[in-house]
DNA sequence: AATGAATGAGCCTTCATTCAT
DNA sequence: GATGAATGAAGGCTCATTCAT
């Protein structure tokens, strides 16, 4: 695996010329903040440092959002559903064997969410929720929830097919799920101790167990 | 499991004035600003705030803090070093097989912090630790490199004893652990959002998938 | 003499808001903060009050300051330089009397300094200099040794000429000038209590007992 | 002159055992206070270090004295007054020369007063004096009007039995004692920037201006 | 649309003062 | 008398928000 640790679209903080596309501002603001929330926490980030990392001044955020609650909301709303539908469509298509199918999902999220910078918004739900209830609410109704719901389809259709061992899927899913979100909440956290587990070997590990530990005979099917 | 959720042995905030215990104070004031700091994060947390649920001024905290990145301090270099010495000392004792070993261990980790208010120190490491490298790295040298010691004993054991099927130890040991810390990280974030996952039910679905994912021939042994 | 009192080119508290005068501020600043200072002292003074002086904000200060020192600083700073430039400058090209010059000089002084806003200066430097002690030797080796500098260039020339009888002039200098040093001190302390010496009655005493005191024969050269 | 730079009779911080003169301890106090009041002025010294450098606790200075305002009067009214008396007392049986009784009171002004820790009284008041005109009043009441009213009797004899010459005696007061001011104000500001005038040579450039500049004739009488 | 000077509410921190021991 | 733990009002400083340009 020799491509750069983790890829991060960063914001470009080149100060273009005055004209610029006003759909792609909002986002660019967003992307600056969620780097700051996930990396101070909503309420020791300051916006002058959401403003002058999007590269534009601090009255300009209030154009675009009416508060820094506001900003968070966006923050939080904006790019992982899209994802989620996909998923769902991918995984209702999908021909080939449960554990396959398990696997490939698992691997998706980490390329498409834990990978990348989007794999802050976690981050940031499990340090703020209790700050933002509502925005809470809305993660919970609309990721999460979706989230849990393709993770059952699977385990359901492995459980039917005979190729899983019969488990309590609703905990199963999260016992399931909580190495992927570890190895991205710890990307944003003590990542930064000097302890830099290889997401590679991680995920391998997982599988390997998980594979195990889910299916009634052998290990690899 | 009829015992109450999580058993807090939450401060008594009767206003005692003016008495004299300057030996008990600094862990009430800890205590207090645990709650509060892995409820609100530290920035958002009011030094009033701690003061008021300990039954004391906003003063009063100074006279045992130096300031408020100092009772942070405090609040996590406080109670959970012990525990790790008693789990080191049970491991080295231990007669019986190395999947028992295991799950006492896990059973042990919750019992004694996850379910307790200790369990709020892993949040507010994974919520802070960018802001305070100097925490997290403590944290990371007198908790958890001494806690993954332990757990890699004991995988080290079953694997040399052929109980455990061989993995690359240093991610199983995170993959292991994950699900545990996400138990607690849930319970202080999006566990108010209604998603009550049991404990008991979540603990005992990860042990039986771990022990079929670890053991070669089958589940049980 | 019948000019006012003491003239204070006092600062138009007149609030015009949100004006932007970026150019115009640090200097409506230091001198509200001056005037305070050197009636309150520096730890007595809030920057409330400095502010409501100013007609400004308190935020506004931390605009141009980062903090309450650094205004302090920019007080000291700010202002008396300039004027030692001058009276160099006035005693090269001087061709009189030396009598005559010294007594220029200390009028120019009293004139431009002991009687204008600047003269705040000076007492601040007497009260506060242990608080500040890198703002004492700023001022010290800017204001103060250039003083003397000048001093003893005149106290020198009137000695070679034969004008001054022979002392000591490094103790010179500083007898000769305390009086005026004295009497701006007075303006900023017990002037308040009733005694009010008059400034011109005052110099004209000084420079009697002086120029007797200098000169070899008589009094008026 | 190879005596100790300025004799201070240091505060004795030596804790001693529980008995102590009663009135002895005020005094104390006093001095302590005396000393942190003149260095950092009086909103900026705490109780705390008075308590501290008297050897007490911080409590015990509310036996004593009221308020932190109660203490700064008291620093102030102690210990000046009885010097003038005696002063008065040896200006009235004066037998000798005018010219004699002056140096004569001006000296021992700087002895008993500007050389020893009294001298911060004047510093204090030039500082504090706006703070606090209560203090203000009682100082120049008592000690600065009776300081005057010396020095007037001095010159007026002096004139009146044509030693000196006929000046304005109320600003030939001031202009006269403002060099000895000076002298004890530079000993508790910028004296610790390194301008270390030495005293004595001071005070003799001092007499000689004056007594040239006062008497008719020649120099020395 | 974009800026950035200005605002003012709010929080951390200090310290004079009190009082139970 | 003496102590020092506790208090709470006050002040320095920050920063989200506004608005004239």
């Amino acid at each position: 695996m020799n491509k750069p640790a983790f890829p991060s679209p960063a914001v470009s903080a080149t100060r273009a010329p005055r004209r610029r596309r006003k759909d792609a501002r909002p986002s660019e603001l967003t992307a600056a903040a969620l780097e700051l929330f996930v990396e101070k926490g909503f309420a020791a980030t300051r916006l002058d440092d959401i403003a002058a990392r999007a590269g534009v001044s601090k009255g300009t955020l209030y154009l675009y959002f009416d508060s820094k609650e506001a900003l968070f909301k966006a923050v939080v709303e904006e790019g992982i559903v899209p994802l989620l539908a996909a998923a769902e469509q991918k995984m209702a298509e999908y021909q080939g064997s449960s554990v396959d199918l398990l696997r490939l999902l698992l691997l998706r999220w980490w390329e498409q969410i834990g990978e990348t910078r989007l794999a802050g918004v976690p981050k940031l739900i499990i340090s703020e929720s209790r700050n933002f209830p509502e925005v809470a609410q809305y993660y919970h109704d609309n990721v999460i929830l979706r989230g849990r719901a393709v993770m059952r389809s699977v385990l359901q259709r492995g459980m039917d097919s005979g190729e899983f061992r019969v488990l309590d899927i609703d905990t199963a899913i999260d016992v399931i799920f909580s190495p992927l979100l570890m190895l991205v909440v710890w990307r944003f956290s003590l990542y930064f101790c000097g302890q830099k587990t290889d997401p590679a070997t991680f995920l391998q590990t997982h599988f390997d167990l998980l594979v195990h530990g889910l299916c009634p005979q052998k290990g690899k099917p």
